[in-house]
DNA sequence: ACCTGAACACCGTTCAAGT
DNA sequence: ACCTGAACACCGTTCAAGT
């Protein structure tokens, strides 16, 4: 029905089949069975394609991240587990610049939310445990961790010692 | 002398200067008087200079952790003070493939001596204080924290947590 | 309203040719 | 030994033109 979300679609399948470097005006439009140019009449720009795609991962990473709310490790588990799952959308948010001018209002925060609120309302620890999360994936996706490493014991370690379970008083 | 070492530096300084995004073939010829064809009579093709200024870049780093060896602040603030200093570095050997066949040997992991040595040599724990580092960083260049947030404190936090100095007994 | 071909300014890379 | 121009297969994007 509507062009512009058909040329989305189409984007994001060539995105989780082929990975960013296959995200081309060209390749996509192909996909259509039009020309490149054509695509410019229904969008502004590559980049507007992009940061449609971020708007999108973004919300879904919201919508994985939302039911684990409260433990950290769950929430750390869903994190990892949404990221693996989908390598070349968290590397498209978080390996290329966030448009952040054209997202979608409060995604970033939405994403943000469950984290904030497990960590019980600290801002520094927050962060740190978002940094540790986005750390351990970024060099998984990476390869930058030796081939047998038992990444599932590096997590539960790791989580524990930064942000233990609240304990109910 | 070596007219390798020549295009290498010259590589390096447009890179520290503009960014990846300024190292082409063409613009690393230009600075040196000579057309694109000529660097392939003296380097493999552009892997070959990233991977040169990767590996550059790594032996860089690991002199930077070297002395910080044994406190995790300490080494933590070298690792952070390193990447905020050349982040045009960090970037290429963090955010673009890791071309380990044409790394001088041995480079990874004198980077990652310090660190492994610093938190006593549990390799889970070393890992995941990496990935901290990583994350913090990463998203500290990519504009992801709110731009007054305090992270030194946020560092501090973190470390501490995860990575509490030995106690002398 | 939608799509096209031709063109522009870029990429990395190859190769025959010049000195 | 070192460098060159021309060419190839790619990029994102613009624009006059066609239906």
């Amino acid at each position: 029905v509507d062009r512009r979300e058909q040329i989305l679609d189409r984007a994001e399948h060539l995105l989780d089949a082929e990975g960013p470097g296959a995200l081309t005006m060209r390749r996509i439009a192909d996909d259509l069975g039009i020309r490149a140019p054509s695509l410019y009449k229904h969008l502004r720009g590559k980049d507007d394609i992009v940061a449609a795609l971020q708007g999108r991962a973004l919300i879904d990473l919201a919508a994985a991240l939302r039911p684990e709310t409260g433990d950290p490790i769950a929430l750390a588990g869903a994190y990892r587990r949404w990221a693996l799952h989908h390598p070349h959308r968290y590397e498209l948010t978080t390996r290329r610049e966030l448009l952040r001018d054209r997202l979608p209002p409060g995604v970033e925060a939405a994403a943000a939310a469950p984290l904030v609120t497990t960590v019980g309302g600290d801002q520094h620890l927050a962060r740190a445990l978002w940094a540790l999360a986005h750390g351990l994936v970024d060099l998984e996706l990476a390869h930058r961790f030796p081939p047998g490493a038992d990444l599932d014991r590096t997590w539960a370690l790791a989580v524990a010692r930064l942000a233990p379970p609240e304990r109910p008083s």
